[in-house]
DNA sequence: CGAAGCCTTGATGACCGTCAAAGACTGTGG
DNA sequence: CCACAGTCTTTGACGGTCATCAAGGCTTCG
């Protein structure tokens, strides 16, 4: 199953019937194996911000970037989730922000009510309540960078927490154009690209190529995002 | 009861024996009864960033701001926090960012491993993750204030944002000085100072004082935070 | 009345955004 | 295999917004 735009067959208000694709989520605790998974394609639409909130995605493969509008255009990007990650929880059954593919992704869906339902186990809260608090610290820390951080400090955060999260510590590959990097670190593109040749002549990265870069001093990297 | 700074005379480690102060937390649903008052002085820390965390709070009275700080110095306030909303939850028993009483404040606090507790009600959890979902939200649109808008944009935002939470259209009180909205805001005081005087000089405000704002003109307020 | 804290206003300049052009990479089709 | 188109990235020149530094005014409280 592969559809181009597969939010299209989907169901997406709160009171459409449980799909056949996700009967297994209320009487499951375990994530990996209550639903079945969903192909998006590149820079295809997940949800978009002011839609009926009724599903929670767990990724399987690929990066997902969520994002908030400004009415000119403006964009921030708040997170990249990647695989393992969840998103798409709201409190009031509308999406405050929009989430789109990057590359090619594949995701599993859960019905939010179903999951917060009276049958649904304890545990599953609690899950949610630690995911959730999780969100909230990084967003946090996020907030830190964009305030009071300037440019060359965001970038080398930037790279650090990427580093982290994709468990590796020399070579680093970046999901995501420059275009979203600056759109997340609020930056432009040109900033972003000056940011990454003042790392490279300071000979703490190497550009492979754009998107591949290696770490060469991991310290001075982290001496230098403040 | 009212100490200087009744930091030192409460409980912070998580493995504390359980405060007849909090004794009622684990056997009430309601949050208005479960917990006696406790008293912060006017610039007293509540919590601190990398002390252990064994508490929530829930405000009665008074304003709390919740921040990061870089080693040297830069502030980022992450909110502010008025009568009602509750703060401190964490996932890992360490505080990420600290909260201080902008003026006298009285909270109520609860015992975090007790509230989560099997003994614990359900319908709590689900408070705790609506209230957590919530804050989240809130964070991610501070973001997008951030990343993208300029100083009057942010401004204009701050004032909205006050006059809805504290209920008032026209008279609004800001709780907090110039410094502290710059910290919220990721601006310098000075910039603040100035954007207060444009919206002055446009008609849309009226400074009664320094922290005694009228708004004259909410829909072109409104307008000016984009 | 004096002191301390807070706020306003002015002068100057740095950092980063904007505008512009050209180079690099990817995939497609001839 | 190469050429071409589209997208992405880099680099340069210039200017604006906001930070910094500085000084003075206002308010509150002893």
């Amino acid at each position: 199953m592969l559809t181009p735009n597969p939010v299209l067959d989907f169901p997406q208000t709160q009171t459409s019937p449980t799909s056949a694709l996700l009967a297994h989520a209320r009487d499951d605790d375990d994530l990996q194996t209550s639903s079945v998974p969903i192909n998006f394609a590149r820079n295809s639409e997940i949800f978009a911000e002011g839609e009926g909130a009724g599903y929670v995605y767990k990724i399987v493969s690929g990066v997902v970037r969520v994002s908030k509008l400004l009415p000119d255009g403006r964009r921030q990007i708040s997170a990249f989730h990647l695989p393992g990650d969840m998103f798409g929880f709201e409190v009031d059954d509308v999406h405050h922000v929009s989430a789109e593919a990057i590359g090619p992704v594949k995701v599993l869906a859960y019905k939010w009510q179903s999951l917060l339902s009276a049958t649904s186990s304890r545990g599953f809260v609690h899950e949610l309540l630690n995911r959730t608090m999780i969100g909230l610290r990084q967003t946090q820390d996020h907030l830190l960078l964009l305030g009071r951080k300037n440019a060359l400090e965001r970038l080398a955060a930037f790279l650090i927490e990427m580093a982290r999260r994709t468990g590796s510590d020399r070579s680093l590959h970046l999901a995501m154009p420059r275009h979203d990097i600056a759109d997340y670190l609020g930056l432009t593109l040109e900033t972003v690209s000056r940011m990454f040749a003042e790392l490279k002549e300071a000979g703490i990265i190497k550009l492979e190529s754009a998107r591949q870069v290696s770490v060469l001093d991991m310290s001075k990297l982290e001496a230098m995002a403040t």
